[in-house]
DNA sequence: GATGAATGAGTATTCATTCAT
DNA sequence: CATGAATGAATACTCATTCAT
């Protein structure tokens, strides 16, 4: 008696999913080019072989992976570009990254890990370039948009810090202060906002 | 009559430095774990053979790396901590590290990779977390000298944002703003201190 | 579906009886240490890499040819053993050992070869003394009980031997006299052990 | 200032007796063909290009080292053969073999783990062959000549049996009782042969 | 869909030997 | 004579991928 396609289809979701989570857990931990695909695919709990029914190969894992991560960050981005009131809007974005960098982290340590080897695949660059970007034009709107003089520079500034916490955060989750980093953060840009919003110049700073 | 012993020592260390360069060169670039080591000893311009006279094996040559150039980072700690003015100390230090990126621009990919992937060696990690201390104990001895309140935090938060600020260079130095945001980042830093250093607390800031 | 359970173990044993014999052959033949695994693995006419599915290493291999013929070599000395006339018990083990010998000769050349190098494995060598001991042991009370006078000594004596003998015929098969000669081995010690039970001689032993 | 040709020829016999001493060492302990030649060099404190200015390669060394210890072997034989009594030529034989396995330990470890790979060089099995020959017949006339029937046979019993001990003797130094064995043999060929000569027929043995 | 035995190219490492000095 | 840096072929082992069932 044969399954039925809906049954043979919610099996191969499943099993996709362990494979994608395993991969995850191993190229974080191990490094991609470090992590045989056997791992991997014990750790699935699956054959070797059945991987290939899944991904054209090892590094069509990866891409998958990021490929759905992806989609995880920017429907995060999403979420917190819907706070009504702008002021606030920086302040929702540090919190949903911070909250999904926690709630991810497997994935960050593989993200960062890889993008320094700009030739470990093709194609994958251009997708972290293009979120880096993302995110970076989203950040300097948010700043112009409360005032801040040089807004470019600034978005610069602020994504290397909000990058580097993470980083660190991810580094050593056990001890890291990423909350009260991150709410220091805020404060700052909250309240040089304020301040700026009376008396937008900077040179104004020292009269 | 053999070679002299100088002589020797010439061509000895003449080879190693060939074959850290290369090695440098190619695990920056296409990553520790994917870069076969004859092509290291390709690029050095020597047989596969010789690199074993140098090294013990693949990951020595990379311990080897780190060793050389973590002197190389505590020389150029020492150097700023030589600043007399401590008002000026900090603003020393971070120029003296984004000329050091700059300069060694591939040992930086490297270990920016490498630190995301615990397994990579035994000791390595050790040296890594021994260096970021040493750096957040000097940035926050440097902040807390000049009246920084919560300087622990501060300091966290400065080391993530160089951290930063240098991986973001690091992976695409023609285009990014390094110097200028450096720049503001001392200016910033400056500001807050000397305002700081007339009205210390921080709740002063609004009158 | 895959191939059935009991089909995949037939295969793997096949296989594994494959490597096997072709180690025994060639380490026999021209040694451990200068037989390449590429090598086994063609005679056994597999992959080089399918042996590693089988054996952790070249060593592991070894190892496991030892512990079965092992295995194989206490099974003879079992059924000698269970000769009931302790009379011909002697007679029997020596005539099953020769037989062992003679059907497994490149096992004998291997284990001959490698004992005289120490270093070749760890706790290869601590099987081997065992089995020596045993059938030291073993030649000792065989001796014993029919009446020889320092049976210590003497199954030290037979013992090496029955080693020269085997070893002298594994190096020449065609033409070495070891049927002749173990025959003349029996008869010796059966006529001693006659006379013995007859006419304890050798003065010294009763007083 | 040049050395003399006297000079030179001291050192070079020295440093090649050096060679010779290490080769033996290393390779009896570690099997000839997994120990490195730069070992040996090591070992002997020169370099490991000296060793070419000495002998051909690796296998020429471990010729010189049969040849020497063969001609070693061939002077304690026929020193034997210089006693005068032939009822004592046999104790002289078996006494000065294994004062020379003693001596030379080494050699004879390396030489019956060699002896088991037919493979190792060209020549050299030759060599073993015709020095196992000559004890054989060299035994075969001394057993003959002292009366024993089918004295063929039993210099290969007897050869076996002083091959076995020096065998056991060779892999357990400390523990094994060598010249008890021996003294035993001496004994028991020597009665064996006194009996002979009062009634030469084996069958008169038990009348 | 699922298995796991099998493959073979790739990779780290060793080592006998050469050679410039 | 003597050195030791250098070579490169050989070798043990790994691993992405295929395939028969």
């Amino acid at each position: 008696m044969p399954r039925s396609a809906a049954d043979n289809q919610i099996r191969r979701d499943a099993t996709r999913a362990r494979l994608i989570d395993a991969a995850l857990e191993l190229f974080g931990r191990r490094g991609y080019a470090s992590t045989p695909v056997d791992a991997v695919a014990r750790a699935a709990g699956v054959s070797p072989g059945l991987l290939y029914h899944h991904f054209r190969g090892k590094s069509d894992l990866l891409h998958a992976i990021f490929e759905e991560s992806m989609r995880d960050v920017d429907a995060t981005f999403a979420d917190a570009d819907r706070e009504p009131d702008p002021a606030r809007r920086l302040a929702a974005l540090l919190r949903s990254i911070a909250a999904h960098v926690k709630a991810r982290r497997r994935f960050w340590m593989l993200a960062y890990g890889v993008r320094m080897q700009p030739d470990v695949l093709e194609g994958l660059d251009v997708a972290l370039d293009a979120s880096t970007t993302r995110i970076l034009t989203t950040l300097e709107r948010y700043l112009g948009g409360v005032g801040w003089p040089d807004a470019r520079l600034e978005a610069v500034l602020l994504f290397a810090q909000i990058d580097g916490l993470h980083q660190h955060y991810v580094l050593n989750p056990e001890q890291y202060p990423l909350d009260a980093a991150i709410e220091r953060l805020i404060a700052r840009y909250s309240a040089s906002s304020a301040r700026r919003r009376r008396a937008p110049v900077q040179k104004a700073r020292r009269p």
